[in-house]
DNA sequence: TATGAATGAGAGTTCATTCAT
DNA sequence: CATGAATGAACTCTCATTCAT
């Protein structure tokens, strides 16, 4: 509705996602919004609520790039795979959505915890429920692994992108590296896959 | 030789650990250490080189405690596991390792990310000499792939272990799940590398 | 328009001309200004700002305090005599611009110069063109020599009133004392001016 | 005696004859003169007691290097002259030399003034028995003004050359322009002389 | 909605100085 | 004669936040 707000906002995702919390002050969200200091507390009262706002933010962004593949039907394994590229086209169109996690989860940043857990929410129900058609609650080719697994492959490389450009021949996130990423995720899926529905755990 | 410097070394390790870079001061580590600020920029110059020294200390308990792995003899399968198992140890051992160097890669730090490459240089040449044996510089089942695979299914279930308490039942980080993930790490290492010498990717 | 600001002003001449820059802090002036020293950096970003503003307001006094002289018509010894004692006057009426250029000049203090050479331009500018009519450019009786005797002339007389003061009878600085000194440079002007008119120097 | 304490002394009269007493700290001279910082305490007891040391030294040298001149016999005309040489000679080979006086008279540096005073003491008397010879106790024409003249008039091209360069092609304090001013010097001593002499002030 | 002015708390850092060895 | 370690006080400056307008 207020313009002011909404610049504030992008600012702030723009720079929360590139620096981090601790590293980006109030004053430089409204120089780069170009917008009173002041205005950033009368819209969203702290620097606190103004991250939990834009965590909200990306989590409705998040829900809505994934939803489709949520509710897709088809085979297990092409669900699998439909939802592998539609998160990794999300990170790539979110750079800062990572790190904006991430950060939360590092720093236990406590009262952020809650509103992540809440966002992940649904991403989780999903493994839960696919994933359950074919893999057990506990031991070692369980759910919660499986999950942990796909997710820390792909986010992996895009938080730790600057520190491993090396192997990457300095960029690890242009498009060639990217795609060639994506291939190994579908190749990672499809033998985990196979291992489950074999029953090679045994 | 001086008790100083080393109570200030433990206080900044064990703080930023567990909280990260800026949520600590200089008077946190001076107060947890029980020395004066003062001290610390005596013995440091600055908080960002006692930061610096942190990393190095930790790189070097790093390539310690893999060295042993890294030197070691046998199939490739089998230094593959003793790897995974040495790793998992030393994250146990050291569980404000994984944050760090997060920290590090997720704020792009400047200063400090050519410290990481340098402190992880080790462990990516030797999974450069181990996987090389089977797999290719590029492509789906490359090297940096493996790897990349491999590291983020490791460090995953440590750096976001606040935010996946739920699915672990709260304890993610107890020891009978710890022993599951392990268990599931050994179990995707085979299935990874049963793949790669199938040439199953084709 | 901003009453702080103004205070802040006032009590930075105060200080930094009693104690010079450096014995003084920047909460020294926020105690004396009797507002919380942040405001400071609100309005002026830092001491070294500070100092320019004080520097340049201090200048823009001398030029307004000066420029009837610079404009005086009658002949040169009556706009030379006219100039003493308008410097004088100034001086006596703002006893601390002394000592802050010799400040800036004596500690070589970097960023300032520039701004004290600007703001002596309009003072040399007018010794230039009024002792040009009779001085040469270089040698014994050049413009700059004339120029810099009786500036230094001026003020000495204020700047090592201190170490002086027993010459002075401990006072050099009241009315019957700094009436003398001033008798004595129109004196020393006139048998300057005697001189160089009647070619003396050769 | 002590070879540390000469080179103590010798780094903190540079160091405090360029910048300024405030400007430099006990590390800058223990670290320009190769000693350990706790070494200085050692010998001088106090930053400031260090500095009272090197000002005694400087009026030592002062003495000493104005001697000959104070104790000189001839004319009042040819003292006078052989004065202003040995004065700008001295300051030529100790150019911190005004610096630091005039620090000590700009800052009202307290506990030095007194030191200073007495350093001083000499050169008046000298000059109340030289000008004495000719001149009143009071009055436009009095001893006290036509040293101040004098001593201002040396002292402010070196005092001032940082700010007053331009008008010295850039380089008040090279060998030529050094000539020139102490050519005026004399022109000056002469023209001041002859008037007082033939009672020209009145 | 929006802003300029103002603030208390705390940041990292430097200081002169002390002391045991 | 010399030093490494240590400290309390002070430094400039930035922070998130408030409030009157």
């Amino acid at each position: 509705m207020s313009e002011g707000r909404d610049r504030i906002l992008k600012a702030a995702e723009d720079l929360f996602g590139t620096h981090g919390f601790d590293r980006i002050s109030v004053r430089d969200i409204a120089d780069r919004a170009e917008v009173n200091k002041a205005l950033i507390f009368y819209h969203f009262n702290s620097k606190d609520e103004l991250f939990e706002t834009v965590l909200l933010n990306y989590f409705e962004s998040h829900t809505e790039a994934l939803r489709e593949s949520w509710d897709a039907t088809g085979t297990l394994r092409e669900r699998v795979h439909r939802m592998i590229d539609a998160y990794v086209d999300f990170i790539v169109n979110h750079r800062s959505w990572p790190k904006l996690v991430q950060h939360v989860a590092a720093t236990e940043h406590g009262e952020h915890i809650p509103t992540v857990q809440r966002g992940l929410a649904p991403m989780i129900e999903w493994a839960v429920q696919t994933f359950g058609e074919i893999a057990p609650n506990e031991g070692p080719t369980s759910v919660r692994n499986l999950f942990e697994t796909v997710a820390g492959s792909v986010l992996h490389h895009f938080t730790y992108a600057s520190v491993l450009a090396p192997m990457w021949n300095g960029e690890p996130l242009n498009e060639a590296h990217i795609a060639e990423r994506r291939a190994h995720l579908h190749w990672l899926v499809d033998i985990m896959l196979d291992a489950v529905e074999s029953g090679a755990h045994l």
